[in-house]
DNA sequence: CGCGGCTTTGATGTTCATCAAGTAAAGTGG
DNA sequence: CCACTTTACTTGATGAACATCAAAGCCGCG
C-alpha cells in the first residue's frame, strides 16, 4: 500500500460516475480530502471488521469482495471492475466492514474521509441523490448475481461466470482468468474439482479453449444456453 | 387494495425508523403526499417490471419479495417485517421494480410519491443520510442472508430459516409458518419434498414440534448447531 | 533439480432432486 | 352442511448430481 501524491481530481473519470453534480471548486475541495493507494495483486484493501473511516472506490484494476462463511471457508461475494464502489453498502449503516476486499490485479483505490462525504450529502442534495442511485445499483447487482448463482446447477454456474468475465469484466472472447480454480469454486459455491471438470467438459464440447489461466470462448450461444437452462 | 383516509403521520412509529430528522411541519407536508393501502393475505403489492412511482414501506403485516428465476420458478429473496422498506434498493437506481412483492399476512403499506422523497433528499441533507443508512442496512441484510443460505447444506438451510422465523420475525418459540412448504423451498433453494423430509427429521430428533403450519421450537441450541455446522 | 502449490482426472460414496402414490386439508358448488 | 374437487402435505424408492478422496502431472521458484 503506497501513498501517492494527490491526483488532479478535476480530470478524473470518476467524476462522471458519481460526482457529476459537483462543480469545479467542490471537486478541488474534494481533492484535499482524498488520497490514492496502490495495491499489487493479492493486496488486502480492507478486512471484515475493520473500522469504516473512508469512502473507497476502485479507480483501476480488479478486486474481489469476500467473507468467511460459517465453516470458515472463503466465500466470494463479487469480483468487480473500477467505478463500482469498493466500500459499498455498509458504508452508511455500519461502523465496521462486513466484507473483506483484496486486489486480484494491480489496483488503485481512491479514498475520501467519510466525514467529507457526509458533509457533501448534508449540504448538497443532488450529490446525495446521485450517490444513492449508485449505491443502490451496486447492491442490486450483487443481490441479482447471488440469486442467479443460487438458482443454477453446476454447469449453469460455470457458464454464467464465464459469461460474466467475457461480457462484463473483460468485454472480450479471450481473457486471462484473474483467479484460481479454487476461487471460482468459492465464488459459485461448488467444489474445486468440479469447477475443473466442468471447464474440461466445456473444452471437450468445443465451447471454450483453455491454456492455463487463459480462456478463449468459442461458442458464446451455447454458453448462454447452458447458463439459462441450467 | 383499499385506499384509506390519511393517517396522522406525526404519531406514526415509522418516524423513528427513517424520518427522525423531519420536524412537525415537514411531517405534516409528508402527510399530504402519502397514502395508505391495505392488502389481504396473498395480495400483490407490485410486480417485477412495474414502474416505480412511489416509495413504499410496510407499516404492518408481513411480505415476501420474490422474482422468477431463469427457469420460470419463483425464487424468494426475502420475507420481511414492518419498518424494513418494501421498495428497497432499486428505488434510486431503476425506473422499474426488479422484484415482486406480495403480502403473506394482512398488511398495510404506506406510500409516498417518489418525487417528494427526492425533494426531501435534495433539501434536507440529514434526511438523505438517514435514508441512505436505512437502505444500506436493508440491502446488507438481504445479501448476507442470501450468502448464508448459499453456503449451507439442506439441514443447515432449514435450521437457518427456522431460526430466522423464531428469532427475527416472530421473536417466539411458537409461531405459525406464514408460508407453504413449497415457499420455504423457494426461499432456501431446495425441493419441497426435502423441506418436508428435513422438518420431519427435526421433529423425530425432538428439535421441533409440528402441527400443520404451527411450529414449536424445542431445542434452540441444537438448531443453532445444525445451522452453523451445515 | 527438487520442493510446494495449483491443476487435472478417476473412483467412490453422499447428498439431493425427482417421481410416484397416498393422505390430509382446504375450497367450492349444490 | 355435505359431497366433490382441488391443493397442500407426507413418505418411500430411485437415480442423478455433486463432493470428497486419492494419485498423478505440471509449473514456477528458490
Amino acid at each position: 500500500m503506497i501513498d501517492q501524491n494527490k491526483c488532479r481530481c478535476s480530470g478524473c473519470e470518476f467524476r462522471n460516475v458519481a460526482f457529476s453534480t459537483l462543480n469545479e471548486s467542490e471537486v478541488e475541495t474534494l481533492c484535499d480530502y482524498h488520497r490514492e493507494y496502490s495495491y499489487s495483486k493479492g493486496g488486502i484493501i480492507h478486512k471484515e471488521g475493520d473500522p469504516i473511516q473512508e469512502f473507497k472506490y476502485l479507480k483501476s484494476g480488479l478486486v474481489k469482495v469476500f467473507r468467511q462463511d460459517a465453516q470458515g471457508e472463503e466465500q466470494i461475494i463479487t469480483i468487480t471492475r473500477p467505478f463500482e464502489f469498493v466500500s459499498n453498502i455498509s458504508v452508511f449503516s455500519q461502523d465496521n466492514y462486513k466484507y473483506s476486499v483484496s486486489a486480484i490485479e494491480e489496483s488503485v483505490i481512491c479514498s475520501i474521509k467519510m466525514e467529507h462525504i457526509r458533509t457533501l450529502v448534508l449540504h448538497h442534495g443532488n450529490f446525495g441523490l446521485e450517490l444513492m442511485g449508485k449505491l443502490s445499483e451496486i447492491s442490486d447487482k450483487i443481490i441479482l448475481q447471488t440469486l442467479d448463482i443460487r438458482s443454477r446447477n453446476l454447469a449453469g454456474r460455470v457458464a454464467y461466470i464465464l459469461l460474466y468475465f467475457t461480457k462484463d469484466i473483460y468485454k472480450s472472447m479471450v481473457f486471462d482468468l484473474p483467479v484460481s480454480r479454487k476461487e471460482i469454486a468459492d465464488y459459485i459455491s461448488m467444489s474445486t474439482a468440479n469447477v475443473i471438470r466442468t471447464l474440461s467438459d466445456f473444452r471437450k464440447e468445443k465451447m471454450i479453449n483453455l491454456y492455463g489461466k487463459t480462456v478463449e470462448v468459442l461458442d458464446l450461444d451455447k454458453l448462454e444456453m447452458i447458463s439459462s437452462r441450467g
